[in-house]
DNA sequence: CTAGCACCTATAGCAACGCTATATGAACTA
DNA sequence: TAGTTCATATAGCGTTGCTATAGGTGCTAG
């Protein structure tokens, strides 16, 4: 019930923060648990970190470590903008697995606070995609490309995060994230990525005919046709482009 | 210094929180202030709300009240793409506006406490690109669409919030929602945003669907299935309704 | 008119919180 | 050996969220 080892009491401090931060829940952590798992009274821990936040704002930075570490973890393929789809798939699954540290880190930004933060993570992705822009794969400067992407990268992980575990449905990221790498890159490269020009009649129309159905409740087909006509419908129109 | 007016203590409560967490730059904020504020003692609150969690539900509920009827406000265009893009303006507008609100509402979302917020915000969208989908300006099913656009939306919205405001460039904000509607819209929407939306059906749609599956030969039906879907769709396309 | 009954609010105080003034021990320097 | 610095502990202050209990208000019933 206590973090022992022969760590200082810092380090059992910061460990038994950010145990105690990724199972609270999301309820508060009192100074009082903190320092009884490290098995340390209150003084030390503001000898050391100054401040209940100091803590906290350590824990973060540790996890920001270990983010970054995760991002520059894999080797370039050459093709930049497969790199950005794997950062961004990097991110999804850092927020996915400490939900909590990721709220703290990327939910509850204030202006006051800490940019710098975001303004690192924005900068590790504008590099990335410094390259495909000099290989004239990009729409616009590497810069509002990363702001972009990023947020979107960010709004995503938390959608993510409020859903409950079982019910997650990762294709929401793959989209999105295909949508703002296609949004941001030139012709050449979207025509490279995708092979849409056939069955993509198929699928508007799909949706469309879906769409009209919900809303104008034709009686053309009796209840259990038309389940089995939605599934089949609904089938087609989620035929993806991945 | 006190809110008085001659309202009854649970609205002097609500805005008074609603006051002081306006204000609050992110700090904790008491209930003792809170109370004091309403110049009411302690126990009305917990009569009221049972809570402080509660009492800031409450303001919660109030403001996505207001969100809603901010994104309800404007008459629609009969452009649906277009409304969406109002949508978004709109969703940014009131994160900066009020963003201690809507820090609350959308950057600390926790699986088990309230994704119902985000469900009616995805609603309302979805609606929106339903309006798209009948008209065959949409890529995607209309939910998946709404997940995303709102993903992103929030994303961008919490990255303006953390920068300080005078530094604040909202073109992240126009060029990633027109990234975003760009992704989800058919190729003839993305040219012109046409208007032949008034007299697209499920008659038209079925022709089309049916069109597109006999020219392209899709997979994602079995040979029988397939012929009982054709069949289901001449049903419907040589029906005489709307 | 009064008795009873919901409702709503106030007095007073508890346990837990973040934090600190002060003191004690250990390790190193001179 | 004496002095200095770093690190931890004892004890307690003021504030927090919350509540057990009781008192006041406006109502309808008799």
């Amino acid at each position: 019930m206590s973090i022992d080892g022969q760590l200082p009491p810092k380090a059992r401090l910061l460990r038994a923060a950010a145990e105690l931060l990724a199972n609270s829940g999301g309820s508060a952590v009192s100074t009082r648990q903190i320092t009884q798992l490290a098995g340390v009274t209150a003084p030390t821990l503001y000898h050391h970190f100054g401040d209940k936040e100091g803590l906290f704002d350590a824990v973060v930075a540790a996890g920001f470590d270990e983010y970054v570490a995760g991002e520059r973890d894999f080797a370039p393929s050459g093709q930049p903008l497969e790199d950005i789809r794997r950062m961004w798939d990097n991110h999804v699954q850092f927020g996915l697995k400490q939900p909590e540290l990721y709220l703290v880190m990327f939910g509850n930004i204030r202006p006051e606070s800490r940019p710098a933060i975001v303004a690192d993570a924005e900068a590790l992705m504008e590099e990335m995609l410094n390259k495909a822009a000099v290989s004239g794969q990009l729409n616009v400067p590497p810069r509002e490309a990363a702001r972009s992407i990023l947020a979107a990268n960010v709004g995503v992980t938390l959608m993510l995060i409020a859903e409950k575990a079982p019910e997650r449905n990762l294709e929401l990221s793959t989209m999105t994230r295909d949508a703002m790498i296609f949004a941001v890159s030139t012709e050449q490269a979207r025509i490279n990525d995708s092979d849409d020009s056939g069955k993509s009649s198929v699928v508007v129309a799909a949706i469309a005919l879906n769409a009209a159905l919900q809303a104008s409740h034709s009686d053309q087909l009796s209840s259990s046709e038309l389940k089995l006509f939605l599934e089949w419908l609904h089938r087609i129109s989620t035929s993806s482009t991945s």
